[in-house]
DNA sequence: TATTTAAGTATCCTTTTGTATACAAGTATC
DNA sequence: GATACTTGTATACAAAAGGATACTTAAATA
């Protein structure tokens, strides 16, 4: 019973996580901008494949949680800056073991 | 250029691990099976909300990416005995970080 | 003047995920 | 004999995620 109860908060832990960074775009978002891309098209331009409506869907996600932040940059013309929040670093662990298991698995696929 | 391929190949990584263990349900049914549970019922019943239809679906996902085994054992009646391979346990590691990253968001989202 | 850039939004469509319910086939139980 | 349990599958449907394409508005550039 205690068992199951730590297993079950467990669970709820780690469904927690995929809500914030799960899907295809999120971690590789996040990645980009703290990488140095700062602006919408250039964020699009480093992911392969992304649409303008699943970007512009994804950045108010990770706004709405944290993660990163949108800045409205009052020069002529005017300018939207993302950045990653300090909050957001934390997440760097989460994506590298996943980079990494990625890595090892499709060397495991080619043999 | 160097940059951005080696960008773009990290991006990948992420996202072929994301294939095998994304979405809200794999992770949870990983560990389900490696804390004990080999039997679909019993799967099902450790994991709150999940319902049969996606369990099989998951499973079937699971055991395509050589994640877990499904046994037939021929006792009466019939059983099958879900395993995860010793390939699977790799995704500790990813279950493990993204279990802490979770716990720790929740805490941040109380106070 | 025409085209390009920036940062999206609007519309429509397809795929995936999730829910609800019923059913199957054999065994076990009342 | 009737009912329940096991391990799913089948069907129908709803909701969410992802994708394709066109459009907007205003400034900058050729």
């Amino acid at each position: 019973m205690e068992d199951k109860n730590r297993f079950q908060e467990k669970i709820a832990a780690i469904q927690d996580t995929m809500y914030v960074i799960g899907g295809k775009w999120k971690i590789p978002i996040v990645l980009s901008i703290y990488s140095g891309n700062k602006r919408f098209n250039d964020i699009s331009n480093s992911i392969p494949k992304i649409t303008n409506r699943v970007l512009s869907k994804e950045l108010k996600h990770l706004e709405d949680n944290l993660m990163i932040t949108r800045k409205v940059v009052d020069d002529y013309p005017v300018r939207i800056e993302y950045a990653v929040t300090e909050y957001c670093l934390s997440i760097q662990s989460v994506a590298n073991t996943m980079e990494e298991w990625g890595r090892n698995h499709k060397k495991r696929l080619q043999k």
